[in-house]
DNA sequence: TTGAAAGCGCTAACAA
DNA sequence: TTGTTAGCGCTTTCAA
């Protein structure tokens, strides 16, 4: 006579106490066998207990485990649109990080929405998570629901320091620089900015890198065109670029995507990249590799930072003290700056 | 005397029973308003329980609710990678289906990768999460875990049945065909094939329905080419298709990001689209409208498959059958097949 | 209309 | 080394 489900007489999910029965021992030993302690069991023992564990297909119910212990061992987190390639990229190294600790990710996405995104980080304080990230719509997130629920949180993508809270993100200032810099390099004067658009008062660091670059170098300042950090946003502002009075030689823009767009606008006006206009771009998102020319882009380490958020959330849970981590970015060179 | 956090004197979290006491009513009565039932409440006792809540700052402990009622009102969402286009996209629609319906969203990826695909089932059955939709690399996923933790499951973008399991998918085959037919209407005769690799024995319907249009229309039959359905895949393919004694003059591919590889092999051989070769490819990611040339492409409905799909788990959870699902695909033509 | 209380499955302190 | 048991916070039946 096999073993087999008719040796669970409840019927319906298997719980530790049937594993328990089946292998002759107390439902605390089981525990013990399944967690792997917080005591020692006797090999023949612990493997009686696997054996029942297997026969019965038992597995822990995690919301029991989370309701003792406090955790569920999942993070939450909040993005403005995981179709943007950035931010996927991003999700994607969150989820990495969180899995090598062993926690979940429970993905919101806010659509650039103010009122989604407070929902988003109250639903998901509401569902216990152990901490959220947030890489915010604003400049300045609304953080007292993130305060009240007083679960761990960390901000993404985030330059400015926000005292209180963990922070990581991009020197956008120092990389906006890297990227006018290396168009000056190309001897070009007359550099316009591309910026997206963001719900804050305050001027984008990008913005804030391209302006320094110029003054320093003794060149006036060029023209800016503010829209949407998304392709369509890229789109528009080229074609306002396009149809200036004084039409710039290059262009600084605020994200890949934006670029993606210029690159349109541009041939469709039957220029070129980059000998008619030269383009620099931020982020690093693998498009920016296949289109035409390919991207010459400020790259964000979002693996690292992605690492580092993770951890950060980590120390919170530890009651450690916020900390506010701002990463350096690189020049990924290749072509649409002039280079080849 | 203010009203303040004083007020509560056992710290740390609060309850239920923090807010019954300070209400002075019954912790069940505080479960009947937060709950909306399953009793009555007199407006002014609910008043006071609400005023409560408020100042306590009371937020239910999703996982007691979770133990209690054996739902996290969570889904899993697994698939190969979601820095893909077409699969962040998915993702997003899977969440905003899943947030209608009141459910959260725990996103895995499985890079593509069989034993972390096990392995997130695996971890998602243990969290207890109300559904799976599992978006395999395989045409043959392992089903067993799934059937194992009983909880219901759809397969996501899936053309062939699975008896026995809920499926959403689209017809790759008669999507093939309307591109390939597309592409035989702009007089061509000579259309290759770039299709993605999988680990089935099966041929891919892309590949079917390709050779069927082809057939049908009295043409020989072009090349084909296997190789990821990345970018990188794409590009490696336009390589070896370019070098081809018999170069295609048109090529239909399995993937958008396949087409975005296929055009830079093409531009790197000094070659041009749709002159030299004209494309079509397959998914409808947004990319597509912004390369050069914008690519003419065979659209998967993604927001009505993700409703689809959402549903069918709820419909799993009532009881009712497996069902298959199959959605049509439709043509968006843009330039890169020789329209304009 | 409200309250008392059982119990969801698990962990771990304490007892044996 | 193993067992007993008290809760974790919530829902809901049953009784008042």
């Amino acid at each position: 006579m096999t073993t087999t489900q008719a040796d669970n007489p409840t019927r319906g999910p298997v719980t530790r106490k049937d594993v328990a029965r089946y292998a002759g021992v107390s439902t605390a030993v089981v525990s013990y066998v399944v967690n792997g302690g917080p005591k020692k069991v006797a090999p023949a023992t612990e493997a009686r207990v696997q054996h029942a564990i297997r026969v019965l297909g038992y597995r822990p119910n995690a919301a029991a485990r989370a309701l003792k212990l406090g955790s569920s061992e999942t993070f939450g987190l909040v993005i403005p649109d995981n179709s943007n390639p950035f931010f996927a990229r991003l999700a994607h190294a969150v989820e990495d990080a969180a899995a090598e600790r062993g926690f979940a990710l429970v993905l919101a996405n806010s659509d650039a929405n103010l009122a989604k995104e407070r929902r988003n980080v109250r639903n998901l304080a509401s569902r216990q998570v152990d901490g959220v990230l947030l890489a915010s719509v604003l400049f300045e997130p609304d953080l007292t629901d993130l305060e009240l629920a007083d679960i761990p949180s960390v901000l993404l993508n985030q330059g400015r320091e926000a005292p209180g809270f963990n922070s990581v993100g991009v020197d956008l200032a120092a990389g906006a620089r890297l990227a006018t810099e290396h168009l000056i390099g190309h001897g070009h004067t007359n550099i316009a900015a591309c910026i997206g658009i963001n719900t804050s008062e305050e001027m984008d660091g990008r913005e804030h890198g391209w302006r320094q670059a110029l003054k320093d170098a003794g060149l006036r300042e060029g023209i800016i065109v503010r829209s949407p950090f998304d392709r369509p946003g890229g789109y528009e502002a080229g074609r306002r670029l396009l149809g200036a009075a004084d039409r710039p030689k290059a262009i600084f823009a605020s994200s890949d995507l934006q670029a993606v767009g210029l690159l349109r606008a541009i041939r469709e006006a039957g220029l070129s990249v980059p000998e008619d206009v030269a383009i620099v771009s931020f982020d690093g998102i693998v498009e920016g590799e296949y289109t035409w020319p390919p991207l010459t882009t400020v790259t964000q380490p979002v693996r690292e930072m992605a690492d580092c958020a993770v951890d950060a959330l980590l120390a919170a849970k530890r009651g450690e003290a916020p900390q506010h981590r701002i990463f350096a970015t690189t020049l990924q060179i290749r072509q649409s700056c002039g280079c080849n």
